[in-house]
DNA sequence: TCTGGGGTCCTAGGACCC
DNA sequence: TCTGGGGTCCTAGGACCC
């Protein structure tokens, strides 16, 4: 028999901070996004006093962060990242194959465990990752992707693991799951299933017509109805590389000049240089774009270009130049921009890559971004970069409430 | 005053080919 | 009055995910 596990850490960023915060463990604990922008992770508790709407602005809810003591944190993604590897290490002892699937959720194949005590198993790989990492986990496990990932949403909600594997037993659930709650199916999905009397996951796997779901969902939702069926469409998938590779960024406050925007930029082209590097591939055109606050009642103004490489490039130089060029495209005086970014299409891995007939002589710098990687990973992100990138960098953002990277740098270690 | 970031997949429709 | 048929490739936009 098939059968997938599903394990997703709990309110993953907050039971971070609070490894190294224990202060923080008996209050609403939240994490602000980027720029400390939003509310974008909570804790049960923080839940529990009326927060969890996804990226509720912050300054809206200060109010109430005050009255009910809620611990706050601005994002730390290298301390959640080094986290999530050690997690993702652990678990990949107990399967002969992991994907993983997020930065706090993996799949877990356990076909061929039949025979074991899996609800045992499941407890076993909970307290395995409480113990070693601080993490607490939902384990569910069930016959299709989907369905696991209902068990892991019914363990959550009782003692940590939930195995269904019994047709009845599966049918019991998805009568009271509100087909809104299920893996892929979004809010206009959701939307147009209710308008076919369709509400709890039973409904929509024993619904007939399967042309018009095809229809209306394309074939991603009748995958979704199939997998709820016990057919399994969804197999476990080697990670691949990424076939985009984007960062973007909202500014810390508005930004007019031109030459702000082309700091920003290079900034922007340094960071995805370094990740299309890291994951030895190429990149053959590159996205440039910048906006205007969209929350202000002001002449919007939306600039986006893209550049086409003549041959692949992993270059931070040569991103840098096309990126420029293309933001003297796109870029209008007279508008206060609010964020902008840069993200590179067309990827293949470096050994795949097409060479430029007519300029074969402009090939990567690869020694020189050899060293400046190495540089950077030693001493820190961008400790040696591009003069393009800008000294006082006025449009960097904000970050009032951050937490040290605990496990990652020597300086931020944990003191008692 | 202050409103995130980074991805994937699918489809329709246009451009183009013979 | 009458105006083919069968393809591929690319892109924008929608929907969804964490």
């Amino acid at each position: 028999m098939k059968l997938y596990g599903l394990v997703d850490c709990n309110s993953f960023y907050c039971s971070c901070e609070r490894v190294f915060h224990p202060e923080a463990r008996n209050r609403p604990t939240i994490v602000l996004s980027n720029n400390d922008g939003c509310a974008i992770a909570f804790t049960k508790e923080a839940k529990a006093v009326g927060f969890g709407q996804m990226c509720e602005p912050f300054f809206k809810i200060k109010d109430r962060i005050r009255e009910y003591n809620v611990a706050v944190f601005s994002s730390n993604y290298t301390l959640y990242d080094d986290m999530s590897k050690r997690v993702m290490k652990i678990l990949a002892g107990y399967t002969p194959e992991l994907e993983v699937y997020s930065v706090d959720e993996a799949f877990l194949s356990l076909e061929g465990f039949d025979n074991y005590d899996l609800f045992e198993y499941g407890r076993k790989i909970r307290k395995d990752l409480l113990c070693q990492t601080g993490i607490p986990v939902g384990v569910g496990i069930s016959t299709t992707k989907v369905l696991s990932k209902i068990a892991n949403k019914m363990a959550k909600k009782n003692s940590g693991v939930w195995l269904m594997t019994q047709e009845k037993q599966i049918d019991e659930v998805l009568r009271k799951f509100p087909v809104r709650d299920i893996w892929g199916i979004g809010s206009a999905s959701a939307r147009k299933l209710q308008m076919l009397g369709i509400t709890t996951a039973y409904d929509f796997k024993v619904y007939k017509n399967e042309n018009l779901i095809q229809k209306l969902l394309t074939k991603t939702g009748r995958e979704v109805q199939e997998e709820l069926r016990g057919v399994s469409c969804l197999p476990m998938e080697d990670v691949q590389d990424k076939k985009n590779i984007a960062n973007t960024r909202s500014f810390g406050s508005d930004v007019y000049d031109k030459s702000d925007l082309r700091e920003a930029v290079a900034t922007f082209c340094t960071k995805v240089a370094e990740k299309i590097r890291f994951q030895e591939s190429v990149c053959s055109s590159l996205t440039v774009f910048i906006h205007t606050n969209s929350f202000k009642e002001v002449e919007q103004y939306y600039g986006v270009g893209t550049h086409q490489f003549m041959s692949g490039t992993s270059d931070t130089v040569k991103m840098i130049k096309a990126a420029h060029g293309v933001l003297e495209h796109i870029y209008r005086p007279g508008f206060a921009y609010k964020k902008g970014g840069v993200i590179l299409n067309q990827i293949v891995p470096k050994n795949e890559s097409q060479l430029d007939l007519f300029n074969p002589d402009t090939a990567d710098n690869e020694r020189l971004s050899g060293v400046v990687d190495l540089i950077n990973q030693r001493f820190g992100p961008l400790t040696v970069k591009s003069a393009a990138c800008g000294i006082n960098q006025s449009w960097k953002l904000r970050s009032d409430y951050k937490s040290r990277r605990f496990t990652t740098n020597w300086n931020e270690i944990l003191e008692i």
